[in-house]
DNA sequence: CCGGACATACCAACCAGTCGGTACGTTGAT
DNA sequence: ATCAACGTACCGACTGGTTGGTATGTCCGG
C-alpha cells in the first residue's frame, strides 16, 4: 500500500496548511511565515517549493480540488441510479457537511477569489478551475435528469451546475456572518426545492 | 438648499474611498496609507476620525447600507401593487445592476465578511447587520406574496429573504471566478426562476 | 561527490499606529 | 470690541514591528 507518513514533506505540510490558516485568516492576512509556522517548515523550505506567496495559491487551490474530490468520491449519492435522485442526494451530502466551525466547511477558493479576483489573474483562474471543475462533474447527472423527466427550459446543464455551486458558495457567506452553519443549510434547502420544482417532484416534508 | 460640496468632509472620503478600494483589492490587502491616498487626505486625518482600520470597516459597512439603500430606494418595483411582482421587480432590479466592472456590482460587506470573520467579530457584525438589515426589507413583500398567493411550506419568509441575498453573494463569487457579470446574472435568473415556482407562477420565456 | 531538500541569517519595503504641531472657528469674560 | 481659552479638523514625520523575498549554507541519499 502506498505510503502515509504522519509527517509527509514540506510541499504538502504547507499546502494543508494553506487549506487550514486561509480558510480561517483569508489569503492577504495569511504572512508566509504564519504558514510556515503552521506547516512545522522555514521559510527556506517553503521558498523551495514555491517561487512567492501567489504559486503557493495556485498549487492549494489545486491540491483544495484534490482533496475535495476524495470527499465527494467516497460519497454514497454516486450509488443512486435516478439521476435526479442523485443531484438530490449531492445536494443533499453538501448540507450534510455544514456541521462544526466555518471554517472546516467553507471554501478555500471561494474565499481566495473573493479577495485577488482583481490583484492577481493567476490565483483566479486556479480558483475558477477549482469551482467550475467541480461543477462539471454535475453536468452529466443534471443533463441526464432532464433527458429522463422531459424537462426543458431556457436553462442549461451547465448554467443549473454552476447555480449550485453559486448557491452553496452565497450560504458559505451567509455561514461566516451569521458564524455558524444553520443558515447556509436552509439556503441548501432551498436550492433542493428549488431543483425539486424545477423537475416537477413534489417537494417533501 | 443642504450642502453637496465637490470635496466632503475627510472622513466621508475616507468611506467613500473605502467602499471604492476595498472591492477591488479587499480588505486585508488594502492599507490605510492606500486608503488615504484614494481619498486625499493624509494620515493625521485618517486617525483622527477612526479609531483604527478596523473602526473604519465598520464604518465602512454602515457606509454602505446608507448608499446602497439609497439606490434601493429610487428603483422602481417599489410601485408594483402585486406583492409577488414587487419581489420580482425587486430581482430583476438586483439583474439590472449586474453591469460593468466586477467591483462595481460586487459586495463590500460580502467581501469584508468573507476575509474577517473569525478575526474581528465587530466587522462580522456590522456586515451581518448590513446583509441582514437589507434581508428584512424584504420579509413584509414576501409574507403578502405568500398571503395573497396561499402558498405556505416548511419555509418563512425570514429564510426566503436571506435565501435571495445568499444567491446574490453566490452569484458575485462566481462573478468574480469568471471576471464578468454573465454567470451571477444566470443565477439570479435561476433565482428568480425559483420563486416564480414557489408561488406557482409559470415561469416566463 | 553531486543535487535535491531543507535550514539560517538577513534585507529593503511596507505596515498600522503615534505624536507634536498647525489652522481655524466658537465661546465667554472683560 | 477684544482677546484668551478651548475644541475640532487636519497635517506629516516618525517608530517599532512585520512583510515577502534572497543569499548562503548544511544535510543526506544515491
Amino acid at each position: 500500500m502506498s505510503t502515509a507518513p504522519r509527517t509527509p514533506d514540506a510541499r504538502t505540510r504547507l499546502l494543508d496548511a494553506a487549506l487550514a490558516v486561509i480558510r480561517v485568516q483569508g489569503y492577504a492576512a495569511t504572512s508566509v511565515d504564519a504558514l510556515c509556522q503552521a506547516a512545522g517548515v522555514t521559510k527556506g523550505a517553503f521558498f523551495h517549493h514555491f517561487r512567492n506567496k501567489e504559486a503557493l495559491a495556485v498549487a492549494a487551490a489545486a491540491h483544495w480540488t484534490e482533496v475535495t474530490e476524495g470527499l465527494f468520491a467516497e460519497a454514497p449519492y454516486h450509488a443512486i441510479a435516478d439521476p435526479l435522485d442523485r443531484l438530490l442526494g449531492y445536494l443533499a451530502f453538501r448540507r450534510s457537511l455544514l456541521q462544526g466551525a466555518v471554517a472546516d466547511f467553507t471554501c478555500l477558493v471561494g474565499t481566495m477569489v473573493q479577495e485577488e479576483y482583481e490583484t492577481s489573474p493567476a490565483i483566479r483562474m486556479a480558483c475558477d478551475a477549482a469551482i467550475s471543475g467541480h461543477a462539471a462533474t454535475l453536468e452529466p447527472t443534471i443533463a441526464a435528469a432532464m433527458a429522463v423527466h422531459d424537462v426543458a427550459g431556457d436553462w442549461t446543464a451547465e448554467s443549473l451546475a454552476l447555480h449550485t455551486q453559486a448557491v452553496i458558495q452565497g450560504g458559505f457567506i451567509l455561514g461566516k456572518a451569521k458564524y455558524g452553519p444553520d443558515h447556509a443549510a436552509e439556503t441548501i434547502d432551498h436550492l433542493i426545492r428549488y431543483v425539486e420544482l424545477l423537475f416537477g417532484r413534489v417537494p417533501q416534508h
